[in-house]
RNA sequence: GUCCCCAUCGUCUAGAGGCCUAGGACACCGCCCUUUCACGGCGAUAACACGAGUUCGAAUCUCGUUGGGGACGCCA
């Protein structure tokens, strides 16, 4: 049975790359029928908070990205810890450590100084035959892992391949503060023991920890997980993705009218692929996914392509569920809604022309208020030449059942018998009943804004 | 600096030694469609980082160089 867990940690809002992420590992547990675990790992008490938790919940929903055990709290485990903290101590597989914060500091600048990885130099490990400095009275010591001082840690990387390091490489890392807390690479060793996950899906950012992991692993004679490091999203410059490159929080997505579908399905091709495909919704992707396909090198974040795919659901959407998607936006800047035109009418229209919920709510405007045109466009479109004509159209427009065809048909005679092109009538048109120059087909336009108001706005503006 | 990982069009990628004159998608450009703007259709430009090997044959295997990313916390 595959159990694959996502472990972020609450000190944020769930952002692009954990998502991603996310995604990988729940598409991993239901590939293989098997269960996806929410952990969040909210040892760091300082910067932990509860709203954080909240945003990566609420983030996960709206991405439907569901869990099947979990949400499970680091905090309420720590007794847990504590009983394996005294197990590794016991065993000789942990020990005190009294050199202070400043003391190791020091350390490191003299080997970084020095021109070495910086690192513990072991002052406080046990070793048979050596002598310990006497334990300094006003001191509480962190306790550190005995790491192996010979030999190396490897595993197969089910994404990047065989991953080795020399054990010579790993300091003794601090796995239990003064105050008796448990460390970040701890927890996680005994979670992920403790949960029984087979495979451990997480961020390229996390190898280097690999390597320690296993070996406390090791020490309490736990059976391994599989390990799978995917590649980080690099932003559009190279860089590490971060506020600087606009959108990383998931939930800007959503304030930006992206779908979730669509933002999954870019996140999903992004480092990952099978063959061709492009566009394909989760069930496809899950009965597709292994990963073996994820590619192995870091992958920049592309803005003007999920752009494009949203723009693809969007286009295939229910007219009904972008109505009720789309309505929140239009009410916050032109506030609530006529009954009509019906709204799913809007999105029909308008759906395929859009890229974003944003934009599809700044288009759909123009079907419940009226924008006045300004006396620029209507110098510009109002000719001498088309006036009588749009006069001619008026007087069709007040006796004809509304409808495109009808309406077509009218605009149809009245260029026919004018002589005029298509846009001459067509453009001030446009200007007069929406005050923009760019509408949907300007028969379709025209029927769902209505007989009433149409020929209200054109006699208004022809009077003058 | 040290360690780990990586390297195909601007970007995401296909590619498991001959199917590669390197395919698809986004973006960009051009044309067509057209009632404006879009959608759509067609087309063009564009890449195997470099150098040595291995092999009859290398984008694919090996080594090196260069470049990029990550890690080096009593953060996670």
């Amino acid at each position: 049975m595959i159990r694959t867990r996502f472990a972020p940690s609450p000190t944020g809002y769930l952002h692009i790359g954990g998502a991603r992420t996310a995604l990988f590992s729940w598409a991993f547990a239901r590939h293989n029928a098997g269960t996806f675990i929410l952990r969040i790992e909210d040892t760091d008490l300082e910067r932990s908070t509860p709203e954080s938790v909240e945003a990566i919940l609420q983030a996960m929903e709206w991405l439907d990205l569901s869990y099947d055990e979990g949400p499970f709290y680091q905090t309420q485990r720590m007794a847990r810890y504590a009983e394996v903290l005294e197990q590794l101590l016991a065993s000789g597989h942990a020990y005190h450590c009294y050199a202070s914060k400043e003391e190791v500091e020091i350390m490191r600048e003299q080997q970084r100084a020095a021109g070495l990885k910086p690192r513990y130099d072991g002052r406080w490990r046990p070793e048979p035959g050596k002598i310990l400095p006497a334990v300094p009275a006003d001191v509480q010591p962190v306790i550190r892992f005995k790491n192996p001082a010979e030999g190396s840690v490897a595993w197969c990387d089910l994404v990047k391949g065989t991953i080795e390091f020399s054990n010579a490489e790993l300091d003794d890392l601090v796995i239990a503060r003064p105050d008796g807390s448990p460390t970040y690479n701890f927890c996680v060793v005994v979670d992920d023991w403790d949960m029984n996950i087979t495979h451990v899906i997480r961020g390229d950012d996390h190898v280097n920890n690999t390597p320690r992991q296993i070996n406390i692993l090791k020490a309490l004679g736990a059976t391994l997980p599989q390990y799978g490091h995917v590649p980080m999203i690099l932003g559009a410059d190279g860089e590490r993705l971060s506020k600087r490159h606009g959108a990383v929080s998931v939930m800007q997505y959503l304030e930006e009218g992206f779908l979730p579908e669509a933002l999954l399905n870019y996140l999903a091709r992004l480092g990952w692929g099978h063959g061709d495909e492009e566009v394909f919704d989760m069930t496809q992707f899950v009965a597709w996914f292994n990963l073996e396909a994820i590619s192995r090198s870091p992958a920049k974040f592309n803005p003007e392509k999920l752009l494009w795919i949203n723009q693809q659901y969007l286009k295939a959407a229910d007219n009904d569920r972008l109505a009720t998607l789309v309505r929140p936006f239009m009410e916050l800047q032109i506030g609530p809604l006529a009954a009509s035109p019906a709204l799913p009418e809007v999105m029909q229209l308008l759906k395929e022309r859009v890229s974003t919920l944003v934009e599809l709510a700044d288009a759909a405007h123009l079907f419940y208020r009226y924008i006045e045109p300004t006396a620029e466009l209507l110098e510009h479109h109002l000719t001498g030449e088309t006036l009588p004509a749009l006069q001619q159209l008026v007087e069709q427009f007040s006796q004809i059942e509304w409808t495109r065809e009808a309406i077509n048909t009218a605009i149809k005679t009245v260029v026919a018998d004018s002589g005029l092109k298509m846009p001459k009538i067509a453009m001030p048109l446009r200007v007069i009943v929406a005050g923009v120059t760019q509408t949907p087909s300007i028969d379709a336009t025209l029927a769902l804004i209505g007989q009433t108001t149409v020929v209200q706005r054109l006699q208004l503006q022809l009077a003058k």
